[in-house]
DNA sequence: ATAAATCCTACCAAATAAGTAGGAATAGTA
DNA sequence: TACTATTCCTACTTATTTGGTAGGATTTAT
């Protein structure tokens, strides 16, 4: 399962996209407001988005934040990766995460290894290719079916 | 990620399964022996397993586990879910662990949600057809190239 | 009887997740 | 210059989950 900080930071990144959109910087306790994301959560964790690269932001009196590239190339696996951890399900076949398998001899004849590998490409293709603006344009259209 | 106990689940269930073939019970020393899971670990393991109805176990002298069907019939999907819990990556789109989404106004417009169901039925499409029985075979099969 | 096994209850320690507190630094505006 | 709205930074707290361990009761084959 994907943690709270995973969730929350796609949900602030599709606000900030918004505002974005609308020419001006999303602040943290608009994103809050509206989210209902404690606030002083939602501000640590728009500082791992910043630090990992996915937002910049502009302090003092009408500041806030910014997608640091347009809404169509930040991507949901990146985005776990940082959030959340590793896409694979084991380590072993992770590819961001690797860590040599601990309990079997030889990862080409451990069978549990093949199959963990079909599953993250698996998740991979969907992860990898779906955007925030993915999300958006699915909510807009939605929201109004006959667009 | 898979926790730990999903992992020795599986590495169990085959050795169990293998055991089995050649009509004897395993027991949780010979599990452990060969496997380095943690003796008394494993032992709740496979009491987890006993009632979740994956194994049968026989007590005393000349006793151990066996499977309570054929291996063929015991899939990574159902196994994941009583060790590990749910499939998907929020709880809003599992199957078995529905939670209603606390963030959302409307499950059906949010774009999260398609995306997360997506993924959902993808990950099934593998782990729910894949048995114990399959990663023996391919354990051997990968053992033995000329087989 | 005895040895080999499962069964059962309880406990424990480390790690992770989720969030809070408090204030310093910065920038726009009156 | 003062004020206010904002990010930035460090540290702390609290709850839950994970990965075990301890110790003994019960059952069964020999």
């Amino acid at each position: 399962m994907l943690n709270k900080r995973s969730r929350y930071a796609i949900k602030a990144l599709i606000f900030i996209a918004r505002a974005n959109a609308l020419q001006h910087p999303a602040s943290v306790s608009s994103i809050a407001d509206t989210t209902t994301i404690p606030n002083k959560f939602l501000e640590s964790i728009l500082h791992d988005l910043k630090v990992a690269g996915f937002v910049l932001s502009r302090k003092g009196s009408g500041g806030g934040y910014y997608l640091s590239r347009t809404a169509d190339q930040v991507f949901l696996a990146d985005l776990i990766r940082v959030m959340n951890g590793p896409i694979a399900m084991v380590p072993c076949v992770s590819l961001n995460y690797y860590e040599r398998c601990e309990y079997c001899a030889d990862e080409r004849t451990c069978g549990i290894h093949a199959v963990m590998e079909e599953l993250r490409d698996a998740s991979l293709a969907i992860l990898a290719k779906t955007s925030i603006a993915d999300l958006i344009r699915r909510e807009d259209w939605m929201k109004e079916p006959e667009a």
